[in-house]
DNA sequence: TTGTAGGCGTTATCAC
DNA sequence: GTGATAACGCCTACAA
């Protein structure tokens, strides 16, 4: 009676051998799929098992075999806006599908303060993961650090500037932007700029050198709007910056599509039909672009299969203590639509 | 030098007390921030950890603590659509900000696929958590029993309506949708409908019933469009049916923003102004509201206090066993803009 | 094919 | 204040 009020203690292999008349070796190989268990033995073991209600103790697993098949993917955004960001929840589905697959589980931790920083630092050292993979890590990140201290098999997405020894998986952000802003040049474009964000980390960078590349001579500083986040908020404000500095500027090439729907906005309020006066591209190919008013022409991510592979890499670092190549590059491809 | 390149086995609590000249229980009591240890003996363990870089297992520590310092956070989406919901970063960031306040570490677990309801299930009875989240749970949802019959402490973002049992912490959606659609009519609509969606969960059915009842009387049930999903596309399609059905039709509630983005899609392509022919209100007040032209009246939704608030009442359960109420209602409010 | 027992790294309960 | 030492629950040689 008392019984189903208090907590009970949750039954262990003591209890499931005891209950089958075996012994607890026994016990833990038909848990483990072994052979070398005869039909009787197995038969009495499962039926003990479901009858105390046994379910293993992985924190106790782990301790023995100093692993714990789980995989760590970090996400450190401390600036909360990691919510808008169109990639990172495709980067998620793609490496749990991959995790899966292997039958290892994926857990996200997220770092949102200073605080949740050495948090996770801990937990990565504790025996709870086996390897982690790390997304939109930023060049001051400590974490990084950390984990190579903890010698804990990573993976980057996106290309550490800071880390060199860490593998990564990323895309040619630079050559991407370099064919997306000759396409625009393309449509006989005089005067193109950009809207720039992310200058703190590889990729906000290199497509910034891409457009460079792009422009060749034609390139100018000024025309050239800095931002700090990849937002709609941050489009607004990079175009009403580059109306002011040219207003007849005809081409943006914007660092994100929701920097490019932003920046569509305003050049709607200023009376600029795009893409008849104006051409404007984006990058993610995020839902963004589609909506968009025009539909954006835009470079095509493949965030999923960037997750995938970051924990195949991870996989294989975990399982032969080593990794074959280290980095890989996917492929994007420019999608054409209304913008431009 | 072949140390370096071999793996090193990681220093314990033994190495460090070696080092120290002291016994393993003095260093665990340092570890611990306990009282009674000597100045001396604090100085020399800190010095000997640092030396040969102890960092503390927790995996060990787990078991003989029972229990793990973590939170489970369950997104449980089998239909991958969770990318474009608006409300689920800011349930996690939420929900982080107050673990990480009491020093817990949250992992979030995703559900995709059946396969992964089993290994989540197998990872929530391992000790690798104190407890869990559950976010975005569906009627038939597994997971939700299998935490009963573990007692994990746990509670649900959203009202249950098959685990009754189960605490919970969600918003009056049927009372929020009852406001906007009132407010609604009260702009003078004749003919309004609504565009539901995610009809297998209570936040979807409680949405619909809150419109019944505002419209009273005036209720049509062929003005309702029934949708799987939350989705720009649904509304797209959602309000492509209801013009067919009634084409004189002047309001919408959209169950959703990004429902009622793609609502004005569909108007504006039929040539119907926005507000001017009909008046249409979404829900969530996610960033498809402010986007969207014109600004959309909406209902907030506190996603962020809704994570925070769960996970209170999580902490509270792990912490004295049980829990004073059982469930609680926050509080939403209508944001009127222009849509309407 | 099965049982036995030592070890995984910490914590916690004792004596001292 | 500090040092032994028995748990914690499982895995895995090794012996039988």
């Amino acid at each position: 009676m008392s019984e189903s009020t208090t907590r009970l203690k949750r039954a262990t292999i003591f209890d499931v051998a005891a209950e089958a008349g075996v012994s607890r070796g026994t016990v833990s190989r038909v848990l483990n799929g072994e052979p070398y268990v005869s039909a009787a033995a197995r038969e009495a073991i499962e039926a003990a098992i479901a009858k105390v209600g046994y379910v293993r103790n992985t924190a106790a697993r782990n301790l023995a075999k100093q692993s714990s098949g789980a995989i760590a993917l970090i996400v450190h955004e401390p600036d909360s806006v990691f919510i808008d960001d169109p990639n990172i929840g495709a980067i998620l589905l793609g490496a749990n599908a991959a995790l899966s697959a292997a039958d290892y589980q994926l857990v996200s931790l997220i770092i949102d303060t200073e605080r949740d920083s050495h948090r996770v630092t801990g937990y990565l050292g504790g025996g709870f993961v086996d390897g982690a993979i790390i997304v939109s890590a930023r060049e001051d990140d400590p974490i990084s650090q950390a984990i190579a201290d903890l010698r804990l098999p990573a993976v980057m997405v996106g290309r550490p500037d800071n880390q060199p020894q860490l593998p990564w998986v990323g895309i040619d952000n630079r050559g991407a932007a370099r064919q997306i802003t000759e396409r625009l040049r393309g449509t006989g474009r005089n005067r193109v700029g950009m809207i720039a964000a992310g200058l703190d980390r590889d990729s906000g960078r290199d497509r910034l050198a891409g457009f460079r590349e792009a422009m060749g001579e034609a390139f100018d500083d000024t025309l050239v709007a800095r931002q700090r986040f990849y937002t709609y908020a941050a489009g607004v404000a990079g175009m009403a910056e580059l109306l002011r500095i040219d207003p007849d500027i005809d081409g943006v090439f914007a660092a994100s599509d929701a920097i490019a729907a932003g920046a569509l906005e305003t050049l709607r309020n200023a009376g600029r039909a795009v893409p008849r006066d104006v051409g404007i591209v984006g990058f993610d190919d995020s839902s963004w672009a589609l909506r968009a008013q025009p539909a954006l022409s835009t470079v095509r991510q493949p965030a999923g299969q960037l997750g995938a592979r970051a924990a195949e890499l991870v996989l294989e670092q975990v399982r032969t203590g080593s990794l074959a190549s280290n980095g890989a590059l996917l492929s994007t491809e420019v999608v054409w639509r209304d913008s431009a």
